[in-house]
DNA sequence: ATGAAAGCGCTAACAT
DNA sequence: ATGTTAGCGCTTTCAT
């Protein structure tokens, strides 16, 4: 350890003791001033925050977490911060984190549960005071597990996870794609298809687990409205894994051809933006070749020509109520776990029509 | 300090020394087992990692951060996340930290300088190895000096920082700019608009500071293109607090009246989504009665009709640079600070025509 | 109100 | 190869 509080340059970090000598009292007393804690004198503590501002004292948050235990930080992990709805989710949280004087730190996992496991570990490892987590999966739960047998507090967000008896927040998926699919359904659709680029084993089956929660309701919903709209086999209408195929190559398969469907349900707004250059690409005009419904409502939504109708999220809201339980968490609250699920609301644009050709 | 390392549901961290006691070693022997670092034998070592797995042992990172000096962590600070550009340049760092086994630390400075400060205290306090700024302010440049004056490396992206001797990576906003005018001009336009959210006391002249550099680089492009044109006073076609005074509304003001513009030149792709609305708003078609070009190829550019001309910029690679840059100053090297200029490249799409009334 | 001293969990000399 | 010990910068008893 020949320098150990060096920094790059060779410089010595200035600490409390360095300050204590500089005002003539001693670490404790100068400790105290600073920290602004404990009993001091107006002089003394004059005197201390001169000598720090003189020196260019700058507190140590890590040894200060070492000693008390706290960080006064919370971490957060998501897909991927790209993602506009991760973007203002995490705004939402930030705010709320910044506004009671929590830090926040911010790991991606790109929905990869080694990535997560690792995306986690730092956080723990780093003593954030909480973790906020949308999780790659709501099945496979170890690593969500790990975080509270570390004894941190936890709140899930965006979805929930079988069996990991924590806070979380989420929107009402299953009634959102419900209300977007029989829009579709009403207007007489038959060949409807959702595209999720959820990855998943196999081919959706009505017994499959999909592993992302939010996903799942999203299914569940668009099932829902498909067999009150007398559809039979709704299961194979869903189509998942459209990263691995690409989104804008598996539209076009699903758009063309003798099956071809006139009707789309995008699980987000990347999706549907996928979807539509397919269209466009395609020479496919919406609504009158294709009804294209999606979640989310993304600045392209409102602006494309046609304007695309979506189900709406309160995304930031959804951010910040997290962080607000979470924080009630660090605080120690000791109720039991609590699941608030917040509305979607549909903002009808001009992507829905008639099919062309009825079937 | 009745519970130091107690977490909130008050169980205590397993340490070190509780896998040196578990595995029957000493404290340091199990340091170097768990740590990876010394030399241990094979048996002890499996030993000592049984053990940690046992017990659920979970490095404590501020703890060796404080023997080391070194937290393998990078700041970033951004104007807000929710900013696609600002998200796009984060992933292109955090990958690269990721890659080259740093963490990154994330936070909003919302393009104010007080808000700065203290995300920088903050960065500072937890001892990033490094921080990644895109400065609120290239001009008032203390809380880059802070930084400075704390020994710690910083790169600056996407703006310079006058007088602050330290590695940057820009676009070349200046060319691009003039480039992207030159078309406007080049179709006959000379009441073109370059509009920016950014603040400033006064209405522009020729003479004023512009904060943010990569702004008045775009500004001074603009106006080389309209010198070129042969138009007059082209500094009264700047147009700044747009934010202020919102950008729907400015761009209303500017589109109505006889004097309104016939084409805009947008700062970033968010401006130009207000103009598109208002543009819509007042059943303006573009490109027939305006023209529109922004800087940054967003999502929307490419759906809206007609498609929007814009000046793309390497936004990944801005944040890439920028973290490969600080990672080799954080790893010792001292050579003469650089800025990196990396290109912008037009994507013409249909947003450009001659104005109507030519004038 | 102030000071002395111990301790947070870890690493790094320095022995052995 | 392993153990002993000091120390990182801070907070917190416990005295005074």
């Amino acid at each position: 350890m020949s320098e150990p509080a060096a920094t790059g340059n060779g410089r010595r970090e200035v600490t409390v003791s360095d300050v204590a000598v500089a005002a003539g009292v001693s670490k404790a007393t100068a400790a105290r001033a600073l920290g602004d804690y404990g009993a001091v004198s107006d002089a003394v503590r004059d005197r201390v925050l001169g000598a720090a501002d003189r020196l260019g004292y700058r507190p140590n948050a890590l040894a200060r977490t070492m000693s008390t235990g706290r960080s006064n930080t919370l971490g957060i992990v998501v897909g991927d911060i790209e993602n506009p709805f991760f973007a203002q989710a995490t705004r939402g949280a930030a705010d709320v984190a910044a506004a009671a004087g929590f830090d926040l730190i911010l790991s991606n996992s790109d929905e990869d549960l080694e990535t997560e496991a690792k995306a986690i570990g730092v956080q723990l490892a780093k003593r954030v005071d909480g973790l906020l987590v949308a999780s790659a999966s709501s099945v496979e739960t170890e690593n969500l597990r790990s975080v509270v047998d570390a004894g941190r507090p936890l709140v899930l967000f965006d979805r929930t996870a079988q069996g990991v008896e924590v806070d979380s927040v989420i929107a009402a998926n299953r009634s959102g794609a419900r209300e977007l699919t029989s829009l579709l359904v009403d207007a007489g659709h038959r060949r409807v298809a959702f595209i999720s680029t959820m990855t998943h084993p196999t081919d959706f089956d009505r017994s499959a687990v999909v592993a992302t929660s939010s996903v799942a309701e999203r299914i569940e919903g668009f099932l829902d409205a498909l067999t009150a709209g007398g559809i039979e086999h709704p299961e194979r209408h869903v189509h998942l894994n459209a990263r691995r195929e690409g989104v804008e190559r598996m539209a076009t398969r699903l758009l063309t051809g003798p099956e071809a469907v006139t009707a789309i349900v995008a699980s987000d707004s990347l999706i549907a933006l996928g979807v539509f250059r397919a269209a466009r690409e395609l020479g496919l005009q919406i609504p009158r070749d294709l009804s294209l419904v999606a979640f989310d409502d993304a600045d392209w939504t409102g602006v494309a020509t046609p304007g695309i109708t979506v189900m709406a999220q309160p995304i930031h809201e959804i951010g910040a109520e997290a962080a607000e339980l979470l924080i009630r968490r660090v605080r120690g609250d000791g109720r039991p776990p609590v699941t608030r699920v917040l509305k979607q609301h549909l903002v009808e644009r001009q992507s829905v029509a008639p099919p062309a050709s009825p079937g």
